[in-house]
DNA sequence: TTCCGTTGTCATGGC
DNA sequence: ACGCCATGACAACGG
């Protein structure tokens, strides 16, 4: 049904499932109009140039007010944060009724809640989702807002044609928002109570201080309490690696202040659009190596548990400390990925940095991918090839086809994750890069299954020079044997796919795949290069197949034909064996015949002059072969009776 | 070491 | 134009 349907959008918004049904309200009494008015501080609620997509079409086919995305995320964020049991378990009715007053608690645990009490939970963001956002959106007035008067369709119509003329924008971006619902619904979730932040899995905890870092990059997060960062920073040990990772966020809102950029920290703070999937903004050259980078300095799990990570970080930061983040993007230098890698896999066990830097030092090693041939791309399929090692983070994923909808959302996000705490990312655990995180972190489990009819181990992501075999050998036995070249590459570069599901995926749901999640150019061209050379593979084993048949159906053709030939033979001879003896027969009855012919002088006929000759009556002529010869046209009766 | 079969991959053309 | 499929050709690998 119409709320169903709502409530999938919302929750594919990222907003919990309970907050799905704070869209009730809308048919019930117009609320978020009147809710407008009801912002205790005036603040403008409307971002209509931004595209709603789905949610918006949703909300039109009910014919409800247009509710900005914006605001229905600081509704539903307010609404969580409220702790309102109702609501926590999406009823209906209780959505409604707090439509025309809010939740009334801020995220801040209530010493900020200024936006309370009798205000609409959605005004109390303090601005648009995101500086983008609010460029693209310039604020409403509150009095336009306010002159809605509670008329709900008035303000619909209005919100509709701001929408309407905001059309224009890609799908990609209202994926981008959609993600970005997401995560700031993460983070009231984990605010709502800190202490819940220890026991979540990691990969939860790191979609919060994403969510934490989009916010402090957007500076549209100004209820959050800096204090309780300080707080929440400084009560864990600086020394814990897992700790760094789980609270970077924090650490990132530290060096806000303190403005002491270090690697991570920087990362952290490069622009948005650096690295989400803007077709302009973002180039593979300038976003790769940056992914890469930052992957390891987020994740904890991928170093080593004695590691200096400051040391690390303040090796990388020297590189930096002269660069813009754009810069940084294009001249990091490969070394320092190089030294990362080895890093990374320095965690994994029976690790001999020796071999493997002899195994990427080896001269012609060809990646075997049909991918970006430049430099960096280069590097960086080594680098995530080699980390794949490390990366056992396989994180549940949906085999079906269909793991895009919004169901599956609901479905993964309270699926099983089997081993959250290894979930090391590489590109994706940048600020910038929330939706893949995010959605691999709910949708997928990263078990890459092993093609039925493909022995696999017999190609790699990279190549394995002759002279390297022993290292290979040792290398495959830490690690999966099972995994063909493609899934190495995708586990590399955490395609959130496996290959059965790339390979074997309708065309439509492949692009639609594409499309709905947040892909690098490098794993889109990995994708598709694992589509094509999977299909290729398939077809080729076709092809040797039907090949196959078709010389064993030609070879059973000629055993036929040869034995029917055999028979024809047989026949034939069999036939000329007859002849012969009827020959012979024929041969006898003739001189059985004229041995007993007399002419008129009682003299026998000689056989060699005369010829028998069967008439129509079936009497029995003796003629002379010379008529017999002139063909038989002038028959003189000359011969004799029997 | 050579030969041969198998397999994966790429290029190409047809549909 | 795009995607899929079939197929020849090639290389790598293993027996």
């Amino acid at each position: 049904d119409e709320n169903s349907v709502l409530r999938d959008e919302l929750l594919f918004l990222g907003g919990p499932a309970s907050s799905a049904y704070a869209l009730s309200p809308f048919s019930a009494s117009g609320g978020w109009g009147r809710a407008g008015q009801l912002h205790p501080k005036g603040q403008e609620l409307d971002a209509a140039a931004q595209p709603e997509g789905q949610l918006l079409r949703e909300v039109r086919v009910l014919g409800v007010p247009f509710i900005p995305r914006a605001r229905v995320d600081a509704w539903l964020v307010h609404s969580v944060a409220a702790g309102s049991a109702d609501e926590a378990h999406g009823l209906l009715g209780a959505a409604a009724a707090s439509s025309t007053g809010g939740a009334g608690a801020s995220v801040d645990g209530g010493s900020q809640a200024v936006q309370g009490g009798g205000g609409d939970p959605r005004a109390a963001r303090s601005g648009p989702l995101d500086a983008g956002e609010e460029e693209k959106a310039p604020a409403e007035p509150t009095a336009q807002v306010a002159d809605a008067g509670g008329c709900a369709s008035e303000e619909n119509e209005v919100l509709r044609e701001k929408h309407e003329a905001a059309d224009h924008s890609s799908q990609r971006e209202e994926n981008e928002e959609r993600v970005t619902s997401q995560k700031e619904n993460s983070l009231q979730q984990n605010n709502d109570d800190e202490n819940k932040i220890a026991e979540k899995p990691d990969w939860e905890a790191e979609k919060t201080t994403e969510s934490r870092n989009e916010r402090h990059l957007n500076g549209a997060d100004t209820s959050f309490s800096l204090e309780d960062l300080f707080q929440l920073l400084s009560s864990q040990p600086e020394n814990s690696l897992e700790d760094i990772g789980r609270y970077s966020s924090s650490r990132q809102y530290h060096q806000a202040i303190s403005q002491d950029v270090n690697l991570h920290e920087a990362i952290l703070l490069c622009p948005n659009s650096t690295f989400r999937r803007d077709p302009i903004a973002r180039t593979p050259q300038s976003q790769e190596p940056f992914l890469q980078l930052n992957s390891h300095t987020t994740n904890p799990e991928q170093t080593l548990p004695g590691t200096n990570l400051t040391g690390f970080l303040s090796l990388a930061d020297n590189h930096m400390r002269n660069l813009t983040s754009q810069d940084l993007l294009y001249h990091l230098d490969v070394n320092i990925f190089d030294e990362i890698n080895l890093m990374s896999l320095a965690t994994e066990d029976n690790f001999d940095p020796i071999d493997v830097s002899q195994l990427f030092d080896e001269p012609d090693s060809d990646s075997g991918l049909s991918l970006d041939s430049s430099h960096n791309s280069t590097s960086v399929i080594k680098f995530n090839s080699s980390h794949s090692v490390c990366d056992e983070g396989a994180i549940g994923y949906r085999t079906d086809h269909d793991s895009s909808s919004h169901h599956d959302l609901e479905g993964a996000v309270g699926g099983y994750y089997p081993e959250p705490s290894k979930f090391c990312h590489l590109d994706q655990s940048d600020s910038g890069f929330h939706g893949d995180l995010t959605f691999q972190h709910i949708f997928h489990n990263h078990t890459y299954h092993l093609q039925p009819s493909a022995p696999e181990s017999t190609s790699e992501p990279f190549s394995w020079p002759g002279k390297s075999q022993k290292i290979r050998s040792r290398y495959l036995e830490d690690t999966d044997r099972n995994l063909s070249r493609d899934e190495w590459s995708a586990k590399a570069l955490r395609i959130p796919f496996s290959v059965d599901e790339i390979v074997g995926m309708p065309v439509d749901s492949f692009n639609s795949m594409l499309s709905r999640y947040y892909l690098t150019d490098l794993q889109v061209s990995l994708i598709r290069d694992i589509r094509r050379r999977g299909k290729n593979k398939v077809a080729a084993q076709n092809c040797r197949k039907h090949k196959l048949d078709i010389i064993l159906n030609l070879e059973d053709d000629v055993c036929n034909l040869q034995a029917k030939k055999e028979t024809l033979k047989r026949e034939q001879a069999q036939c000329n064996k007859a002849i012969n003896i009827m020959k012979q027969k024929l041969h006898d009855l003739y001189h059985d015949i004229f041995s007993r012919l007399r002419d008129d002088q009682g003299r026998p006929v000689n056989p060699n002059h005369y010829a028998l000759q069967c008439t129509r009556d079936g009497s029995i002529l003796i003629v002379p072969k010379e008529l017999v010869a002139s063909g038989h046209k002038k028959v003189t009766q000359k011969g004799k009776r029997k």
